[in-house]
DNA sequence: GTTATGATTAACCATCGAGTTAATTAACTA
DNA sequence: TAGTTAATTAACTCGATGGTTAATCATAAC
């Protein structure tokens, strides 16, 4: 079996897994609840499957209640996930800042000699 | 073709792969270089294989030198993925705080009535 | 021109992932 | 007890992934 980071990349990998996270962020929800939107695209054991997926990779947790699974969102798996990317946070803000510079530089050379063709326009 | 976001995040869900983006981060590499911690499990086709994904995610840039390929980090990519993360911050931060608060009651139930097990101990 | 190096492509194989339909389990309801 | 609702499991298909070895391409070096 593969290592936790491995399962919740994997589990983000997929539309379909990432709007039910959107879904659950803003609440708990049972089964069908959480199919309704997906129904008209794939079949209930399909979601059953994805949740099953979600779940491998700790993002979400099931109650059950009677005959109803209550689905809830745990962000802290997420949250380890963020956590690995944030070492390269450094990198893509410097990479951010040369574009930046980047711009700055040929808004300054247009500046200096304005000569947009024809067919062309700022902004 | 499946989405930007789809295809960073399998990107990042196989542990080679995660590796070769931590080597990158301390500077560029050629191909050679960059399988040599890996030819005693996979062979360097497969090592071809991993980078085409990673630069079909835009993780990864190849430039030509003669024979050679120079791969370097494209960190805003995952910059796209931890902005999609963030979404959820508010949630696992609030959910931290909810643990340190049941530490702390649990510490404080502790202090009133202070009778550990045998066999049991503190911290 | 021939050989060596760096890297990719081709062809193949096994496993996994995402989906299906049909059957089954579990609990409530009449 | 029979029927309904919620959800899962079973069995299957199909395409994608991750790996292999062998062959090929491109450039450099002799």
């Amino acid at each position: 079996m593969p290592d936790t980071l491995s399962l919740t990349f994997a589990a983000l990998a997929d539309p379909t897994r990432r709007a039910m996270l959107v879904r659950l962020a803003s609440g708990k929800a049972n089964v069908t609840d959480l199919a309704k939107p997906f129904l008209k695209r794939m079949s209930l054991p399909a979601v059953t499957k994805h949740l099953k997926v979600l779940e491998r990779a700790g993002l979400v947790a099931k109650t059950a209640d009677a005959q109803f699974r209550s689905c809830e969102l745990k962000p802290e798996a997420l949250k380890v996930a963020v956590d690995w990317m944030e070492q390269y946070r450094a990198h893509w803000e410097e990479s951010l800042d040369r574009l930046g510079d980047y711009l700055d530089q040929v808004k300054a050379k247009k500046a200096g000699a304005p000569k947009p063709k024809k067919g062309q326009h700022e902004s």
